[in-house]
DNA sequence: CTTCACTTTGACCATACGGTCAGGAAATGA
DNA sequence: TCATTTCCTGACCGTATGGTCAAAGTGAAG
């Protein structure tokens, strides 16, 4: 972080650079500690040091916490859908929903902060990512069921509800990282190891396939 | 509610029930505004709102804020405890898991805001209830561990990862609770209907139950 | 050097919050 | 009736928080 900050400001370093590199700094900053606190508990002290700059340099380059907070939220929910990306083109539910487990696993040990943030967001009643939902959201998942229905009409999978399947996929995937401390204090306090994740890849990944027939 | 508070003052009106009953009132409050708005967002004067009492005499009650909360985790986790008694005493994992999923399901339909206030303490760090974590639950996992591994070695489920299934069951299960939100606003704006309900249950169920070879 | 836009920051402010407390009301038992 | 315990609550307090602002710092362009 440090590194890059330096080498940001000795290549092409502009004025637009240090906008750039300070808005990412405070934003994974304050990513951090949305997830660790949640938004009411969060203060802007407390991503102010956990960014290494002043309080006041915060509003300088975000206005309020909500505007803070709702690009972190923004975040999350595009590295998502970038990951989604794998459910199309697939020929079927083995490549199609196994490779977007893998891609939803992998989100959650990279950016289990993120999803926190947005499991929190959805708790709270989304009271700024509502159209986001309404909108975005909504689209793709009418989308992605209907791609799971043609694999049932083609016989690559049993006829299950595919809403349902997608919810568990969303919540089977998002539990590595929601409650990775619920599951780091069962596994001897300690964080899974790149063993356990595959474990636990794999495990997810044959329960689904299984559960729909599709292996 | 006040129903209830009448018939208690009448009945057998005493002053443990006075007792009983405030506290009992103030604790349903302070769920659902600690759900709907975090413990950090969550003020004892929401919460006071919200019982019909004024804040000084929630203070009376409860010593603190924190207090309070501990509580309300407390409680979902007792009525959760007591669901997974479906798990013990069962022949095998249909009645066993299937049992577990369907008494989950309904926990997660009757206690949203229980349960998302547990999975907000998770997510926090469990700051309050590590211990619990580190005792009650993880005894209890072990144990169902030990029991799903029999099942396995009897031949009446395919040999899956006990622990990544329990971690699914949860997941699972209390999506519908925690992302219910999410799930309402992709149902049209509407809460789920019994039939929906059913269907989600029966969907759950039968994915669990087939992915792990059960059926 | 001067200018000018951009960036930085210590000091400050109004508000809201958790918590306290004194004094009164209500219930109970003798 | 009176004494005692329990319950109730408006008013108050210290603190922490989100946000503001004026003044200073910085560096590229002319």
């Amino acid at each position: 972080m440090t590194a890059d900050a330096q080498i940001s400001r000795i290549k092409p370093g502009r004025r637009t650079d240090i906008r750039r590199e300070n808005e990412r700094v405070i934003l994974d900053a304050a990513e951090k500690v949305f997830a660790e606190a949640g938004f009411g508990g969060a203060t802007m002290q407390l991503i102010a040091d956990m960014a290494g700059l002043p309080k006041a340099n915060l509003h300088y380059y975000f206005a309020t916490k909500e505007d803070l907070y709702r690009k972190v939220v923004q975040q999350i929910f595009e590295i998502w859908l970038d990951a989604a990306m794998l459910f199309d083109d697939a020929p079927g539910p083995v490549e199609g929903i196994g490779g977007y487990i893998d891609a939803k696993m992998d989100i959650s040990r990279t950016h289990p902060h993120g999803s926190k943030v947005w499991a929190s967001e959805v708790m709270h009643g989304a009271p700024v990512i509502q159209d986001y939902l309404e909108t975005t959201l909504r689209d793709w998942t009418e989308g992605r069921i209907k791609a799971i229905q043609r694999w049932i009409d083609e016989g690559k999978m049993r006829p299950v509800n595919p809403r349902h399947l997608l919810y568990m996929l969303w919540a089977t995937t998002q539990h590595y990282a929601d409650f990775g401390h619920q599951i780091q204090t069962l596994n001897d306090g300690k964080p899974l190891s790149d063993r356990q994740w595959q474990e636990a890849k794999a495990s997810v990944k044959e329960l689904v396939l299984r559960g729909i027939g599709a292996i």
